[in-house]
DNA sequence: TTCATAATCAAGAAATCTATTGAGTACTTG
DNA sequence: CAAGTACTCAATAGATTTCTTGATTATGAA
């Protein structure tokens, strides 16, 4: 087929290009906007105010991930909107996070530490959510922006970010049951909805996952 | 639950923990590495002389995966031998790869240049090798070097490295029908290997993907 | 004990990456 | 058209990464 020189520096090649990809998700300001990307298409000046990063720093930061392939942006008015690549992007970062959880006992230690009183065992996991849901007992509540909500959702779910959840709780009846979700395992959006519900006399769980994990796992989502 | 403060505080170093593991896959010779290791436990000697690295470079190259938490390692005698931490080490390169191969035109380009010849229709996948092994009719010949069939292989397999293949001809009557693997996708022993039974009058196939698919997949190894 | 081998450590040069700053471009609005 | 906004570009300092070289440690063999 080809000779042992030819074939290293093929190697060589196939395994620079791979490693584009793990130079990608090398840094946590990149990880950061994956995950906010995975909630939904995002512009520069958004993503940028929500991590804190400067303009030109996180528009950088965004061009190395479009370079990689990870992410495709298009231009709408004054914006550059950003989003997602590909469904294996998720994954990739989902088998990221995967080995860290795994392997990486600061993650632990952090987790612990922040997440105070969080008890797993009270989270609903998909399943279950499914069950009730047909049972038809059980509100589904997206704790996220509003604007994460507008560009996908689960099936059925009511906006509900947390911020606004005071307000709109007399809308919220002690009758029903509430299942909070928010972008993932280490958002905190959740928590706190379900936090604010018990203290107000409603039946209230987290949802094991967020909305991207949902989505992956081809459950029904919906879109404005 | 915690102020906006300590949760940014907590963000960062979450991401970056999570960009610890993204670090460890960002360098092309760990990357292979990674990939070697997936056949089975290797020596660092080993290791460098595979790759072509110095010895201490790839030494370095394998305390930093260890440190990300991605290798574990163990002495004996004078050697100290490299293994996968974890399965999700093995997926976590996988999403890697499945990234960078739908997303990157050029690995598009080195496979075509390099795999001239090569029909992916002619490869034979999981279900058909199983299917045709129940029959019996079918030998599986692992291509890979002898010291990666004895850390493990397809159950059922025969072990026939392809440089001492042509010596085992004889061995192999054409009244049979072969399909032959190696490490992975983009391993080239088995397309050797396929080739060289073909020019002898043998029926041969590749299979679609190597070793530690297949045992990842869940599908029977054994171990000598 | 002496020697050889396998691996790690330590130090340094070169390359690469990251965040910042200031300028420049593209587009919208008044 | 002028002003303002969103983004990118370009240049740079500082930090990090990579590879090399030579020394050191640990183990096994003679």
């Amino acid at each position: 087929m080809n000779d042992e020189a030819t074939h290293r520096d093929f190697k060589n090649r196939l395994y620079e290009q791979f490693a584009r990809v793990g130079k990608a998700i090398a840094s946590p300001a990149r990880i950061e906007f994956l995950e906010l990307l995975a909630q939904g298409e995002r512009t520069v000046d958004s993503l940028a105010k929500e991590t804190g990063l400067s303009l030109a720093n996180a528009s950088q930061h965004l061009i190395a991930l479009r370079e990689a392939g990870l992410v495709l942006s298009r231009k709408a008015g004054l914006s550059v909107h950003y989003r997602l690549a590909d469904p294996s992007v998720f994954e990739l970062t989902r088998a990221m996070r995967i080995v860290a959880e795994r392997r990486l006992a600061e993650i632990d230690r952090l987790v612990a530490e922040h997440f105070v009183g969080r008890a797993d065992s009270e989270a609903v996991s998909f399943e279950d959510l499914l069950a009730k849901a047909r049972s038809g007992e059980v509100v589904v509540l997206d704790t996220r922006p509003a604007h994460e909500y507008e560009a996908g959702h689960i099936e059925g779910a009511v906006s509900a970010p947390v911020d606004a959840l005071q307000a709109r709780l007399r809308t919220l009846p002690k009758s029903k049951e509430y299942v909070a979700y928010c972008r993932g395992p280490y958002c905190v959006y959740a928590d706190q909805a379900v936090e604010l519900l018990r203290a107000n006399g409603r039946t209230a769980h987290r949802l094991q996952d967020g909305y991207p994990e949902w989505k992956a796992a081809g459950l029904p989502v919906e879109t404005v």
